[in-house]
DNA sequence: CATGTCATGTAAGTGGTTACATGATTTT
DNA sequence: AAAATCATGTAACCACTTACATGACATG
């Protein structure tokens, strides 16, 4: 709630001028295990951050006619109010549990189908976040970098431990057992 | 998206009539860590689907002036097929993640303060799951406790992966390693 | 007799996705 | 020449929360 996208934006650009389609990449990559936005949301929210003054636009390009934004003192401020406030308890939804806990009408079969594929999401999920983190290193000395190491932390932390559950899953659900 | 609200109430009335309050209550507790629902979404989507006759008003009592609703065979039906379908990959916002990752504009203590209180949220949410575990071994005869007990575990394991990052965080950023 | 919980519902607003529309540039 | 990607934006819709309104019953 609360219009966070738009802090998001803020952030990213305190490390430069970015475009719209830039911040969503960036959002994309950086971001994808615990946040996500789409153009709908940005291009818009640019544009009433502009009449607001918390951005402005910095350079237009002819070549592939890029807008590209950069931070105002206010938005800069604007950040900073933001990050002194609690963050609001995260509510999320996993469909996935909905299924196993209505799944005793359901076919086994089908349900272990589905825990294989919410495996093997979050293991590939598991193995991107490790090389972003070996990709890492040898940039440590930018200023951000123990607190990006600790987001990647919590992303391959939480990612094992779905892809322990998965498997914990599939082995006393299997039909060897039986 | 596509109204999983709907196939939550289908799968809380298979086990018997119940209101829209008691819906609302039940998915408080029963789904608390994975999913949540508001009044708001809940008495106008009952009363849709009764129109759509997937459920119909089972009993009207006096006394509390409670509506109680149960499951139509079409409901069931819809049930299970929404059982066959291969739940959406899940999308969820940690805003207190976003917060670390900029937070090298704002105050470390103030950041410890977060995630201190992270981990005190998911302490006691880790808690009360293992108390509903306990609670659960009683009533192994019922038809979906395997189920059930899977998705504890899911919350379980996560709220412990919570709690310990959270703990190496403070541990990494305390004063005394200065 | 006041507070809390039970109980139902609506209205307004916010947040977010999806689909569409357009067109330039780059790669195959 | 076609396909992919870069790039911006809008409109329609869907999902969801919050605040409000109402009132019965139950407990201290």
């Amino acid at each position: 709630m609360k219009q966070k996208t738009r802090y998001v934006i803020l952030g990213l650009l305190t490390e430069g001028d970015l475009s719209g389609y830039q911040i969503q990449k960036l959002i994309q990559v950086r971001f994808r295990f615990f946040w996500n936005e789409s153009y709908g949301q940005i291009y818009p929210m640019l544009k009433s951050m502009v009449e607001e003054g918390w951005i402005a636009i910095a350079s237009t390009e002819k070549v592939r006619k890029q807008v590209k934004y950069h931070l105002t003192e206010i938005g800069s401020r604007a950040l900073d109010l933001w990050l002194l406030e609690a963050p609001e308890k995260e509510s999320f939804r996993l469909e996935l549990l909905l299924k196993i806990y209505f799944g005793n009408r359901a076919d086994p079969e089908v349900l272990r189908t589905y825990v294989e594929r919410f495996k093997a999401d979050h293991l590939s999920e598991l193995h991107l976040l490790e090389h972003f983190k070996k990709e890492l290193w040898p940039i440590r000395e930018s200023d951000n970098h123990r607190q990006i190491l600790q987001v990647l932390e919590f992303g391959i932390k939480t990612h094992q431990t779905y892809v322990e559950w998965a498997e914990a899953y599939l082995k006393g659900n299997s039909h060897d057992l039986d």
